[in-house]
RNA sequence: GGAGUGGUAGUUCAGCUGGUUAGAAUGCCUGCCUGUCACGCAGGAGGUCGCGGGUUCGAGUCCCGUCCAUUCCGCCA
């Protein structure tokens, strides 16, 4: 076979792919190339479903009309045999409604196995009955199904889409090094012994945050890269140790400039990912989202905001509660019906150890207008409805109260609160709701190591008004030009407006107890790039594979990762980590021990 | 580092308070079948119950240890 496509010269062993054939084709005479999916022998005649990424065309042989040889050549195909058939596009004599190929089959005049295949651990079907490890182990046969299929492609479509958009806007797309220096601040790095340099190491990059700055030092204005970024931490369902992000910079702008260009992003790829208009995003802040969800990402696709119930609560003889630093509670709706072993159970969820509440306190308004709480015994009805009026509660409703230290019984009511969410069908996956969360602090101060952290990193610049605590010590007080945005409760991108000036940034270097000396090994290139004119600059970073995940409905990040890695960051299809042999060790000057 | 859940046929799972020869579904093999498409029918093969130790007359089942997988907490600037 040989044709012409846009001025490129293809010869191919097939003339159509197996998911384009229609009955407007009928009578062609065709040759198709793919998988077997499936036999189906009924003796006399055969049907081959044969699969490529497009799609199932259906092969048909018939006793009558070919050779011995041929028929017996169709009853020796096995599961993922790679096979190419020639034939006449027939109509179907029974049609299946279920496949867009189904009107038609091929009446295989000639079939040829171009490879025979081991029968696969499990099935290549889109319900597979294989397990996650096995899947990992063969992911290359993972890979044949559908819906892993789907997903790269959706992932293609993100990336795609992604830069054109950012075309528009005139950003360019820099490779920067993957091998580069270690640092102590954040993640913990992977590290790659230096063969030409004994005793040293390079770092591979949790992000490439100082490079892009210096590209705006460079006057790049306007910079992006779809990149590969390491962090050797412990794993979860959405977090691998290589994972890809969209990372941005810009220069010249403020932090309403930013959060503009990549509302539009997000929203560009809503329109042409998902085909969805997505509402403007809406902005809250931190302090905003701790009090009301507990949460820097809430989840705002449901309301269920956290009411505080000091004032009510306090000073009616319930220890439990006078003794608490902050009583806070949620109302979920039309939960007045839960049983006393519904409630039961969900106190055990709370009381959980990755939770860590103390117990849970109800307060029922029933249909009849009773009201109803595990804590009858130190308030009386009036106690209970003026608390339930703070919530704004309603007959068939249930209020959740939770006490203690405030930090961590908001981050317990955050649990309970996305929980019942998705108890009352509140968290659907094809609903979506975007918004910023900004004005994050500074700095957080670590007790076990007794100092000052940034919370978004180093270079993140601390709004100008709050520069006043500085000088009274309240370092907790600043905030910072931060911002990540928050899509249905995940984290999807954050960033911030940099500090581009050489003495704030030694400034910071000071607070976060670095020595002049330390800030000099490890970021003296950036302080002296400083010196040379840096603009005023800012930027921000997508979690791609998490974006990716977002659109396609799922909470695991593996799927839409060609060769993911497991929970203890081994690729278990290729085997890696591995160790590596003596003589490899001694060029690399690496202690032969074990 | 911590907590939970799981590991039994190629695969996904069931297997009760310990008790004959460890089951089901699916896949696989053989035969029959000319309109299947979850084809059907008949027959068949397939197991070191993750590994090590213990309790017991007897352990897939109970206990201890260990490995692996997975979810979460810590961690992830």
């Amino acid at each position: 076979m040989a044709f012409i496509f846009k001025n490129v010269f293809f010869t191919m062993l097939r003339t159509h792919t197996c998911g384009e054939l229609r009955i407007a084709d009928r009578d062609t005479t065709v040759t198709l190339c793919g998988w077997v999916q499936k036999v189906r022998d009924v003796g006399a005649m055969v049907w081959v479903d044969l699969r490529d990424r497009y799609g199932i065309t259906q092969l048909m042989l018939e006793e009558k009309n070919v050779s011995k040889e041929l028929l017996a050549l169709a009853h020796s195909l096995n599961r993922e045999f790679v096979v190419k058939a020639t034939g006449v596009v027939i109509e179907r004599v029974s049609k299946n409604a279920k496949m867009p190929t189904g009107d038609i089959e091929i009446k295989v005049a000639d079939l040829e196995i171009l490879n025979p295949a081991k029968l696969p651990p499990f099935l290549i079907e889109d319900e597979t009955d294989g397990g996650d490890e096995l899947r990992m182990k063969y992911r290359y046969l993972d890979l044949r199904r559908n819906p892993v299929r789907a997903n790269l492609e959706l992932r293609h479509k993100v990336a795609r889409e992604t830069r054109n958009y950012l075309d528009s806007l005139n950003f360019i797309e820099v490779e920067t090094p993957v091998l580069i220096k270690s640092t102590p601040e954040g993640a913990r790095d992977f590290v790659v012994p230096s063969r030409m340099n004994p005793g040293e190491f390079y770092a591979l990059p949790q992000s490439p945050q100082t490079f892009k700055q210096l590209l705006m030092v460079s006057g790049f204005d306007r910079y992006y890269q779809i990149v590969k970024c390491f962090r050797d931490e412990d794993l979860r369902a959405d977090r691998q140790p290589e994972f890809t992000q969209i990372d941005c910079e810009m220069s010249f702008v403020t932090q309403e400039d930013i959060l503009n260009t990549f509302e539009g992003l997000a929203r560009h790829l809503f329109r042409t990912v998902k085909g969805i208009e997505l509402p403007e995003l809406t902005r809250m802040t931190y302090d905003h989202a701790m009090k009301y969800y507990g949460s820097d990402k809430p989840d705002i696709r449901f309301e269920m905001k956290f009411v505080e119930v000091n004032e009510e609560t306090k000073g009616k003889g319930f220890p439990v509660f006078d003794g608490a630093e902050l009583v806070v509670g949620i109302c979920a709706e039309g939960t007045a019906t839960y049983t006393r072993k519904q409630i039961d159970e969900l106190t055990e969820w709370v009381k959980r150890p990755q939770i860590g509440a103390k117990g849970l306190v109800y307060i029922k308004l029933d249909a009849d207008g009773s009201i109803k709480s595990s804590v009858d015994k130190f308030y009386s009805p009036e106690d209970l409805r003026a608390i339930a009026a703070k919530f704004n509660a309603k007959a068939g409703d249930m209020i959740l109260l939770l006490c203690g230290e405030t930090d961590k019984v908001r981050k317990q009511l955050n649990e309970l609160r996305l929980e019942m969410g998705s108890r009352l069908g509140l968290r659907s996956k094809d609903k979506y709701a975007a918004h910023w969360v900004i004005d994050f602090p500074l700095l957080e101060y670590i007790e076990e190591e007794g100092r000052w952290f940034a919370m978004h990193h180093p270079f993140t610049s601390p709004k100008p008004d709050d520069l006043k605590y500085v000088a009274q010590g309240e370092f907790g007080k600043i905030r910072a030009n931060a911002y990540d945005m928050v899509i249905n409760g995940v984290e999807v991108g954050g960033g911030s407006i940099r500090i581009h000036d050489k003495t704030l940034q030694a400034k910071m270097f000071e607070l976060l107890g670095f020595t002049d000396e330390e800030a000099k090994h490890q970021f003296g290139f950036l302080m002296e790039a400083f010196e040379y004119g840096a603009p005023p600059h800012g930027g921000l970073a997508f979690g791609f594979d998490r974006l990716c995940s977002l659109f396609g409905g799922a909470d695991s990040i593996r799927d839409f990762i060609a060769f993911p890695k497991n929970n203890s960051g081994r690729d278990v299809m290729i085997d890696a980590p591995s160790t590596i042999d003596a003589k490899q060790k001694k060029e690399l000057n690496i202690a032969t021990t074990v």
